[in-house]
Order: C-alpha cells, then structure tokens, then sequence
DNA sequence: GTCTATATGGCGATAGAC
DNA sequence: GTCTATCGCCATATAGAC
C-alpha cells in the first residue's frame, strides 16, 4: 500500500527561485532511488549526492539533514499515489477499482514498491525517522478503505457476515504482503490479479472488460 | 510468514566442546535480537557484543563475519518455526491451522515478527546476504501451501473456481502483510483472526472450540 | 577463548573559500 | 549555490598479547 494523510502544507520558504526548486526535485528524485535501493538506514548522502552529481555539502545546502531529505522523498511518493486512487468517492467499488489500478501500476515502477516495502518494514523502529509517517499512513489508509466497504455493506453489495473493519485490514494487509512477495519473484506473483480474484470473493463488483493487468 | 526449507546440515566442526557451543548459542540470541531491532544493515557486531557482554573481537571468534552470524540467525528461526506447523500433513486443513497456529504464536514473540519483515524487506536487493534465502524461503513455502490447497481441492473442500497457487500466493502475503500492520498497530490487528476469517472463505473447515486468539 | 589495540574506511554534518 | 577540506564518530575486521 502507498497512500498517506495530505501533507498539512507543503509549504516552501518565500524567497525561492525556479532553478533552486528544480535542483531539489532531482535531489528528490536521486534520494528516491538511494532509499529505494538500500533503505534510510543503508542508503547514503554520499550515494544520493553521486546520483545528482553534486557534493555532499552542495546537497545538505537544500536538505539540512538526512531525514528531512527522507520526509521530501515520502511527500512526494504520497502526491503521485493519490492522484491514482479516488480514495472518497461515494462509490466503494470506484476505491476498490482504484487499488487494483495502483496495483497494476506499481508492478510497472519497481523502485517504488522497494521504496515503501523497505522503509514500511525499518520504520517499524520507534525511533525510525519515518515511524510517525507509517502510523499514521496505517490509520489513514484503514479508514478510508473501511468506508469503502462499509458503503458497499449499505448497498447490500458485501459479502454477508463480513466487517468492513476486517475487511480492510485484510486488503491492506494482502497488499503490502503482495509487493514483498513480488519483489522476490516477479513472474509468478501478479499483484493487480491477486487482489481483483480477493475482491471478487468481498464483494459482488463489475470489473472492466479485464484489463489483464499486465 | 517464516518457515524455509530444512538446512542441508547444520555441521559442526568436530572439535567444538559443549561451552563453546552455549556460547555461539547465546551469541546467536543477542544477533537475534539486534537484527530484529535494527535490521542487518542498521544492527552492528557492537551491538551484539553489548547484549552477549563480550568484545567485538571475542565474537568474531566464534562468527567469522557479522553475515555469518546473519546466517546462524536465520538457521535458527527456521527450526524453531518448523516445529510448529506440520508443512506435509496428508491433511490440508491441518496445515492451514498450523499457520493460524503459529500467527497466534508468533503475535506472543514480537522480536520473531520483528526480525522476519525487516529482513525480509531489505533482502529484495539482489546483493543482501539473505536474498538467496528469501528466495528459497518463498519458493518452499508457496509449494508447501499450494499442495495444502490442492489436497483440500481433491476433497471437494476449497471454494468453486479458486485455484490452489493463486490461494498460496494470497495466503502467504496476507501473512506477510499483517505482521508489519501489525507491528504498527498491535491493538487493531489480529493476525490469527484475520488469517481463520480469510481461510473460513477460501475452504471448507472446521475450527476447534475457537482459542479466542485473544 | 577472550581480550586490547589498531588498521582501514564510510558515515553525517560543518566551516569557510569562491 | 556549490565547492573542498575537515571533524568526529562508528563500522567491520585483523594482529597479537594473555
């Protein structure tokens, strides 16, 4: 899973200019692909700054420390992931839709099922940098599938004697699972058809013509 | 999820007298729990030779390198796991318990859960000292699940139209998936519920007077 | 079998020139 | 705004005394 809270306000210092603004999003970008490959915790400033050419000092003069450089890198991750899933639509099925469509398109951007498998997994720490982001993430997440499910109950589209509650705590569970798996082994776990068939059992939904997720 | 295939042999060079072997044994705790901690990447031989109180030096004489050490580890919490779910019982239904089994168990051993998702997760990078086992890890695990299904297949027992591959790669990252929810949010997630909830739908089953996972 | 001492190198972050 | 230089720390691993 990849969705999180909107960021309170991405807010940016005034006098900034274009050019300096562009600079920190490649320095994003290369952070992205550092922590996406190695961790937070394995990933380096020495190994971003070599991404972006640029020194290490150059670096620190946009991002003042390491892990403010990690919370741009999990801002940004959120901004494109909740373009891709209509996480309020009235309809339930348009959400569930929507997370079989995130799906499908993680499967094509390896670097950012890595991203998320691996900081979700080390930020479990306490003291992890990220850890307030996943907590809350989780809770975030979990509540707006819950009410996926819980409208789709309303309508009388639920499987009888499911909870909307454990139900998404399973969906969100299978899909976190499904990207550590599909890391692994790319060829025999298909994530989008996975969670369509899980679905399929939850609810009574229309899929598409079938897209056949690859 | 965390069971892998039997270690080949877990030889012991000859000359090895038994304090020796307590030693390693409780070297390998210390390593268990750093690891679970920090991650192999973020644990150090420091760290480790802090909780067994030797020197880093003291250690190293008895784990050549801190990925041996790795290694020892893993060996270790494949035992412990094998004994709990009967993987080739001519009954499917039992090893699906097994599984709920050791879900209930395992949310008593955090650390367990804690060692297996990070390292797991840091493991997809194809130059992590514990890929090749994950790969292993995975592949004997989803054979072992999927013949379950097929068995509970043969017996009219699995839900019409499910298929016993696709229903070991769900199952397994529904494992997978809730250990990290759950580590974030133990009083929200129920793993062992969760997962009879989800077989209950996939199978045709019995459960026993319900240990109330609790 | 365990220690101290040390070699060697990567790390995050800062100071200050340009 | 970017650089070089450097500080101080922690890492893995080895050498050799006890």
């Amino acid at each position: 899973m990849s969705l999180s809270t909107p960021s309170p306000a991405a807010r940016k210092p005034r006098g900034e200019y274009a050019k300096s603004a562009e600079k920190r999003a490649a320095i994003v970008d290369a952070a992205f692909e550092e922590f996406a490959e190695s961790g937070y915790r394995g990933g380096s400033l020495r190994g971003v700054a070599q991404r972006v050419g640029m020194s290490e000092a150059g670096l620190l003069h946009h991002f003042r420390s390491k892990s403010a450089l990690l919370e741009a890198v999990l801002e940004h991750r959120d901004e494109k992931a909740r373009e891709r899933v209509p996480l309020d639509s009235p309809d339930g099925a348009e959400v569930l839709k929507g997370l079989v469509d995130l799906a499908a398109y993680n499967a094509s951007i390896a670097g950012v099922v890595d991203l998320y498998t691996t900081l979700s997994a080390e930020a479990t720490s306490a003291d992890h940098p990220a850890h307030a982001y996943f907590v809350r993430h989780y809770a975030f997440t979990r509540e707006k599938v819950e009410r996926a499910f819980a409208k789709l109950d309303a309508d009388g589209r639920l499987r009888h004697g499911f909870d909307p509650r454990q139900a998404a705590i399973t969906v969100i569970a299978l899909m976190d699972g499904l990207q550590v798996q599909w890391l692994y082994t790319r060829d025999v776990v298909d994530m989008a058809d996975a969670l369509r068939r899980v679905f399929s059992v939850f609810v009574d939904i229309d899929w598409e013509p079938v897209p056949p997720t690859e």
